[in-house]
RNA sequence: UGGGGUGUCGUCAAGCGGUAAGACACGGGCCUUUGGAGUCCGCAUUCGGAGGUUCGAAUCCUCCCACCCCAGCCA
């Protein structure tokens, strides 16, 4: 019989590549952007556009530019190009010498601007911001032409060369295409190309005062840059006629530009004006706070760039707006880490056992697999002794249906270690609280086998008390409780759906020793509870850990069930 | 009374005239020294709706309905 083929999954971009390149249409070239604005940092929907960019370039054998579209001095800065950069490399792509900037072509662009002034296809306006709203007409109503609409070239030629050289103030006069003011896409109702700015650039200086718009920018850059696909967002589809338009004028190469419908997750928000105000405001402790949709805020959370690279594969690439289940980005991390990182013990929430029948003063070198799904990572040792922590979950007093864990008088099995049985508990005589148990444990059970074959329902995992190194934990979770944060009703602010526990820290828990000198960046399992990275500001001293995301829990089902 | 786009399982998403892939989620079984992992089973007689063409339609035609985007000198 034939073997199984694997289809990778196809999608409308891929297919319309295959067709130009089978047709020849661009010489059988390739050749992809991605084209971020330098002002803000980079999140998962701009991995998804970066995935499908270069993904498809190197798919095809084709090429991939980096290219800051830095028009706007006043909202950008170098910082953002250098953390978007970083980004992007630690995603897995090499752009080698192919980057650009949008800036590199103001020459260019200025030089195209004077031919269509001389071509009679543009005009200086001397309306002011509001004017021009007012004459753009409405959805449904046309609008009307400006009355500096038909100045002559040579006063536009004019005119355009003061602005330039910095003769009128800011908002003071603009340079427009002359297309349409009664057209249906409003686009096209003559559209600002140049407005005056007396402001910084961040590469080119003070060379300039007028900066050329977006919509100006765009589909020219991607005309030098000799690109034949640029896959962009619904949101430009729009735009498509107009920068057809500018390159016909031009009589330019012509990229062939495609839309697809950006990524929408669940639980989070995916704009970057949002997410400059969440950081700006103070409500997250930065762009890479772990709790951030950012490739930076990921990372840090001990999301891998292949889980992202595989997140991105799997939710596909289609013209519908779509809103992805978080669970889904959850999922491919589990499934990444489940394979790769190293299991280890840690408590979260210290519960004092004394094994009562252990002696005391010996500590006994117990051996634990490194990760089950993967001999090759071999074994290592851990301490155990007569005084432990495990979890205060893992106890109860007078326990549930199901619950399979320590009980009074009954036995489970300490990972890699005993059978203990429980045979007593020590309470705070004031508040009730359970502080400290006392156990027996069987010693024939070492390594964690009955030689009767008696069987326990439950493994719990432990740390030796003497041993254990002193952890903060930060447990995370989504930073909105709203599943759609951003379908803001009249009068609501996005912020008032923000998580009040979307970070918990704990400061006493107790790691197995060897998580002393853990590297910075790595990811752990810590059995039974989930995945953990070492933060970023952890020292030897102050281990700190972030977690990335839980283990699937199926008791917390059970417990949901239960309470229904 | 404008222009552009989209409607297939709870969420994504294949399908391109030959009789509804897959993934996540969900429910259940098995297995288990992680209530993890793995594994098995179930999960759209139906493709926004109504007509039509055809031996045959999610795929073609017609009309209708719903939703999204556009009125920055932002990108």
């Amino acid at each position: 019989m034939s073997e199984e083929i694997i289809k990778t999954p196809t999608n409308f971009i891929r297919e319309a590549i295959k067709e130009d390149t089978d047709s020849n249409r661009f010489n059988g070239r390739v050749h992809t952007r991605f084209p971020p604005e330098p002002n803000g940092f980079l999140h998962i929907g701009h991995a998804k556009g970066i995935c499908i960019s270069y993904g498809l370039a190197e798919e095809f054998g084709g090429r991939y530019n980096l290219r800051f579209d830095d028009t706007n001095p006043v909202k950008e800065e170098e910082r953002y190009v250098e953390s978007q950069m970083a980004d992007i490399r630690w995603l897995g792509f090499d752009w080698g010498d192919n980057l650009f900037y949008a800036s590199n072509y103001f020459d260019q662009l200025y030089e195209w601007a004077v031919k269509l002034i001389r071509d009679g296809k543009a005009y200086v306006d001397d309306l002011s911001p509001d004017e021009i709203r007012e004459y753009r007409g409405t959805l449904t109503k046309p609008g009307k032409n400006s009355p500096y609409r038909d100045r002559t070239i040579e006063e536009n030629l004019d005119l355009f060369t003061r602005m330039r050289n910095g003769e009128f103030k800011e908002g003071e006069r603009v340079l427009r295409a002359k297309i349409d003011m009664a057209s249906g896409n409003i686009n096209l109702r003559d559209p600002v190309m140049y407005r005056i700015l007396f402001s910084t650039h961040h590469r080119t200086g003070d060379k300039w005062c007028i900066y050329p718009m977006y919509d100006w920018t765009h589909g020219q850059s991607d005309s030098i840059e000799g690109i034949t696909h640029s896959i962009c967002d619904l949101n430009y589809e729009d735009h498509r006629p107009l920068y057809d338009w500018f390159i016909e004028q031009l009589g330019i190469y012509h990229p062939r530009q495609i839309e697809y419908a950006r990524l929408n997750l669940t639980y989070t928000v995916l704009s970057k004006r949002w997410l400059l105000q969440l950081v700006n405001e103070g409500y997250v402790s930065g762009w890479d706070d772990p709790r951030m949709p950012t490739l930076s805020g990921l990372r840090r959370r001990g999301y891998t760039a292949q889980s992202i690279k595989n997140f991105c594969e799997r939710i596909g690439v289609a013209k519908r707006e779509s809103m992805i289940d978080i669970a889904l980005l959850e999922h491919c991390i589990r499934e990444e880490l489940n394979k790769k990182a190293p299991r280890v013990m840690g408590v979260l929430r210290p519960l004092k056992v004394i094994i009562d029948n252990y002696p005391e003063g010996v500590t006994e070198e117990l051996e634990a697999i490194n990760n089950p799904e993967d001999p090759s990572m071999g074994t290592r040792k851990i301490p155990f002794s007569k005084v432990l922590y495990i979890e205060k979950d893992d106890f109860m007093e007078d326990p549930p249906k199901k619950y399979f864990r320590l009980t009074p008088g009954r036995e489970v099995r300490l990972r890699y270690a005993y059978f203990i049985a429980c045979t007593g508990c020590v309470k705070d005589p004031d508040t009730g609280e359970i502080i400290e148990l006392h156990c027996t444990y069987d010693p024939t059970t070492k390594g964690g086998d009955a030689p009767d074959g008696r069987k326990v329902k439950a493994t719990i995992h432990w740390v030796s008390a003497a041993h254990a190194i002193e952890a903060r934990v930060r447990l995370y979770d989504y930073l909105f409780s709203k599943e759609n944060p951003m379908d803001v009703p009249e009068g609501h602010d996005f912020k008032e759906y923000l998580n009040p526990a979307s970070l918990e820290e704990l400061t006493s828990c107790r790691l197995e020793p060897s998580l002393k000198n853990a590297v910075k960046g790595t990811g752990f399992q810590f059995e039974r509870l989930g995945y953990f990275c070492v933060d970023i500001n952890s020292t030897p001293e102050m281990v700190l850990f972030n977690r990335t995301v839980t283990l699937k829990d199926t008791w917390e089902k059970v417990q949901k069930s239960q309470n229904i």
